[in-house]
RNA sequence: GCACUCAUAGCUCAGCUGGAUAGAGCAACGGUUUGCGGUACCGUAGGUCAGGGGUUCGAAUCCCUUUGAGUGUACCA
């Protein structure tokens, strides 16, 4: 339910009636239960252009404000203040409804866009590491929301398959292969290693890998063929990672970087035609105003940067693919090489000036010492070895709660160890750095995932109990039911905020207050206790379900799974 | 040097398109139990919102400035 749009045309309608124009009309969450539900503040505004008394005009608009629907009671408080109060019967009768609804109650975007999501982004030549954490899940948290809000998202894994270190990787694959030796490269890691140490030894080894890097860019047959076999394995270690993870990306989903190399000389004659670069010092550059040093697009020997590559992306993103949003999950360091280069697609009309860029930066993951995460003796963390440990850890946390047969034991402590470690993330605000720290995450108390999976589970665990058809309809009996019904009736504002804002951690903010809600509902009103009235026992078991379908859908959006029982 | 980001309770974090007495969790202390799953719930205590100035009826939020931390800065991505 958009219940603020919904109270936005009320107040726009009452103001009409008062005679007083406003532009924009927003409504804003009550600070306090005692205030309402709902408040509308804009009146002291108002009051300044009209240079009239704003409780007086606040008066006048209440008076106005219809009281029969939606809206049960308006009050004008401290100094203009327009505090708005929910209808039980209305609440009652909408929760009804969306008891039916699988979408429980969230309608779609009234204009649909195609979006690209840019997010994962790994480097074939390497093993993903504890980086491409933040990338992947925010990036497939945003294109599972903006999905499920109606947009049409097209996910774009633009992975590092291009560059001088594959010269020497498939030189080394070749030489592994024609000794007979057809293990496949199990440890991207420790087969980089291998290689570096072949490269560094071997001076003919050397020149035959320098060799193959330019035969790949000119489209040698057997090299590319080598390199091919090579981002195959490569990728497939990352779709290991991503099954693990739970993350929507699929190899039609990647079009890396290699991709784009055909079109990298039209883009430098397009920015030399509007003149927007220039020659530097043997390189081709683009000089913008406010900064000291330039873009550069084409290095003096002929080469092409990754700025070269962004800008023949972005082309390729606005024109071939018509995305009008385009989202890049990309570290937040990265923020002026983005700014930059958003800049010169829009200047060399790359990009249509009504094609939203933007830049989803996020911060490090740090360790408890607030240093960059890393391994005792100051390696990278991979990324395999942390979901891993989080499933052991979570095994470890419920393995004595005796609920469970092994196998089921299995399957919950993986739902529950990925989740941890996804819900931490996504839970901060993107774009601060976080302390990585398994005792919290991994917590049953306070905003974690754990908190959330249980509260469902005792959710399942009440109708496996009661173990009957709950029919009926909600009634709201008293303010803690208000306040539920509220609560789950915001959830569409607050995925629209997220989708809007990029920012996953909306989302779990708003599970957590509806978890800690139900939960006071909980301990204040029995549900099956024997001397309860069959209608309120039918109406507080529906709420249950509402609440249990709303974290499920909440969590989903997130990728993280619900379980019957913890 | 220049640019950008950040600074909120002992710790980890919300709140930032200006609105009422700045909120959570952890840790500390106290309470609730013949419990529908107590790894729950309730309460107490804890704050110069880094310092200073400005704009405003009103500032954690906007502007300026100082300090401190981090990041980026011509041929890697």
């Amino acid at each position: 339910m958009k219940i603020k749009s919904e109270l936005s045309k009320i107040i726009e309608q009452a103001l009409k009636s008062a005679n007083i124009q406003a532009d924009e009309i927003v409504i804003s969450d009550a600070t306090k239960p005692e205030f309402g539900d709902y408040q509308f503040n804009g009146i002291m505004r108002l009051a300044k252009e009209l240079k009239r008394n704003p409780r007086e005009i606040a008066s006048e608009v209440v008076e106005h404000i219809d009281t029969t629907g939606m809206v049960s009671k308006v009050e004008v408080a401290g100094p203009g203040f327009i505090n708005i109060w929910l209808n039980n019967e209305w609440l009652a009768e909408v929760t009804t409804e969306i008891l039916e609804d699988k979408r429980v109650g969230v309608g779609f975007v009234e204009e649909p866009k195609r979006v690209v999501v840019d997010y994962s982004g790994p480097n074939m030549a390497k093993q993903m590491h504890v980086g491409h954490l933040r990338s992947t899940i925010i990036g497939d948290t945003l294109a599972t929301l903006l999905e499920f809000l109606g947009d049409e998202v097209i996910r774009q894994n633009h992975i590092g398959d291009w560059g001088t270190q594959f010269g020497m990787l498939i030189a080394y694959l070749e030489e592994q292969n024609t000794d007979g030796n057809t293990q496949e490269l199990k440890d991207l890691e420790q087969f980089y290693k291998d290689a570096k140490v072949r490269f560094d030894q071997s001076e003919a080894f050397a020149n035959k890998a320098r060799e193959y890097v330019v035969k790949i860019q000119s489209g040698d047959e057997h090299c590319l063929e080598l390199w091919q076999s090579f981002i195959n394995a490569s990728l497939g270690h990352c779709e290991e990672v991503y099954e693990k993870l739970g993350v929507n990306l699929t190899r039609d989903d990647v079009r890396a970087e290699s991709f784009y190399n055909d079109q990298l000389p039209q883009i430098i004659e397009r920015l030399k035609e509007k003149n927007i670069s220039t020659t530097s010092n043997g390189a081709e550059c683009v000089f913008l105003e406010g900064d000291e040093n330039p873009i550069i697009v084409q290095k003096s020997d002929g080469g092409f940067l990754y700025a070269t590559t962004d800008l023949a992306a972005l082309y390729f993103r606005a024109n071939v693919l018509q995305a009008k949003r385009i989202c890049y999950v990309v570290d937040a360091r990265q923020a002026q090489h983005f700014k930059q280069v958003f800049t010169i697609a829009k200047m060399a009309g790359l990009v249509g000036e009504d094609v939203s860029l933007e830049h989803i930066g996020f911060g490090t993951m740090m360790d408890k010492g607030g240093k960059p995460f890393k391994t005792r003796d100051g390696g990278v963390i991979k990324l395999v070895d942390l979901l891993d440990e989080a499933v052991v850890r979570a095994k470890d946390a419920i393995k004595d709660r005796d609920v469970h047969s092994d196998e089921e034991l299995d399957a919950v402590a993986k739902a529950i160890g990925i989740g941890a470690v996804k819900y931490a993330d996504l839970s901060i605000s993107r774009e601060s750095n976080y302390i990585f720290n398994w005792d919290k995450m991994l917590s049953f108390e306070g905003n974690t995932s754990l908190y959330m999976q249980y509260a469902y589970a005792r959710i399942q665990s009440i109708l496996r109990k009661h173990n009957a058809e709950v029919s009926g309809e909600i009634i709201i009996g008293d303010e803690i039911e208000h306040r539920l019904a509220v609560m789950l009736l915001k959830f569409e504002d607050t995925l629209i905020k997220a989708s809007i804002e990029a920012t996953p951690h909306t989302i779990t903010s708003y599970l957590y207050d509806l978890v800690t809600l139900f939960m006071k509902f909980y301990e204040l009103n029995p549900i099956l206790k024997e001397d309860i009235k069959e209608d309120i026992k039918m109406s507080r078991l529906q709420l249950s379900i509402l609440t249990g379908a709303v974290i499920k859908k909440g969590l989903e959006i997130l990728g993280i799974e619900v379980v019957e029982k913890i």
